[in-house]
DNA sequence: ACCTGAACACCGTTCAAGT
DNA sequence: ACCTGAACACCGTTCAAGT
């Protein structure tokens, strides 16, 4: 909670973010305010406006922070190609389980950024690397970002506590089925739960023509 | 815009819900709040307070509305297992696709609510039908599952305008690849899709021991 | 160019009161 | 039980001004 004035010139685009990210963490989405990041930084709440359009940019520029460390050191290990793959996913969608306010402004709106962009040309060149071509590389590429995209909006909102809620919605006896699953469906391993279905999905878009 | 008083206990819970969807269809999200929803019902803000807890409330009771009409004839028509659970998925995606403000809800926070049970019950009870047995059927709907939030929130956040987009984040000699396979990632038929990435995985799950 | 301070037009919600 | 009216504690953002 620095009070004292800031030299001028003093504040920076990449301060801003770190503030931004910091509050997020511990505060969450709702907690991370125009006027909480200004507070944080030592000035007032418009003088981050100077450095961000609105709030908006500011959530997208907390986005692309989070993609540019998860797509960092894509391709730099020795492994075939969808080893390679599938680690990266794994990354990409721990980097946003471990950012919960970057990942809810990924799932609700367009996010437009130079990470995201670099993210997408490394799938087009993984699955080239795999031998795929034309459409099918579009293709492949857009099944594994819905998986993706998937993974992350589930596991971060539906914790084995929610989905056994469930349960409670409804009378024992209208659901059967699902009074006598649940503990296999809510208590389970998310990640190895994406690997799996990552991995059927690659079976079966590679078993096709 | 009805400004006469209303008898009293005239309002129901299901007409704040209709006027909530009315208003979140026109207007979207930021559009649907209290005061508007009251307006819309001829009553005082506080009113609505009378027939629901908060507003995360009202939230849940217009997701679960979506929910409810996707499962509504899940299992009537007579065809294949696996023909049925597809269309089923098909119709979920596409009756959040129509209703936007209630797909964000459901991608953004969890939701408790009788249909989403109801709804858990019957893929159970589909891939119970197609043979699969104990962790089996609880993993395949984990997988199906991943799957549709993800389409539901890409295809809802990423029109083909947006994802063009994507090639002015970045200098065209950075990311020759997006570049050049741009038109085909962005101008695609998003349902068709997903049809597809759904018979991938499938394909995948059930060619697994 | 960079920052301040006051103000505007909103929110969801609490609380006390009416009938 | 059902609804009203005023108020509280917030938001993001505009605008005019300082240095």
């Amino acid at each position: 909670m620095n009070t004292q004035r800031r030299a001028k010139r003093d504040l920076t685009i990449e301060e801003v973010v770190d503030r931004a990210m910091e509050i997020a963490q511990t505060d969450g989405e709702r907690g991370l305010t125009m006027r909480r990041v200004a507070e944080a930084c030592g000035v007032t709440t418009m003088a981050i406006y100077h450095h961000v359009a609105d709030k908006e940019a500011l959530l997208t520029a907390v986005v692309d922070r989070v993609v540019a460390e998860a797509i960092a050191d894509f391709g730099a290990a020795d492994r075939p190609w969808r080893d390679d793959l599938v680690e990266f996913l794994c990354r990409y969608r721990a980097g946003f389980l471990e950012h919960p306010t970057a990942a809810q402004v990924y799932l609700r709106r367009p996010v437009i950024s130079a990470s995201l962009a670099r993210c997408t040309e490394l799938m087009f060149e993984a699955f080239e690397n795999a031998g795929l071509e034309g459409r099918r590389v579009t293709d492949a590429t857009d099944a594994v970002v819905l998986l993706l995209m998937g993974a992350i909006g589930n596991d971060l909102t539906r914790p084995p506590a929610v989905r056994h809620e469930l349960t409670q919605a409804l009378p024992a006896e209208a659901a059967p089925r699902l009074n006598r699953d649940i503990d296999a469906y809510s208590h389970r391993d998310p990640e190895a739960r994406f690997r799996e279905s990552l991995d059927w999905l690659l079976d079966g878009l590679l078993a096709a023509d």
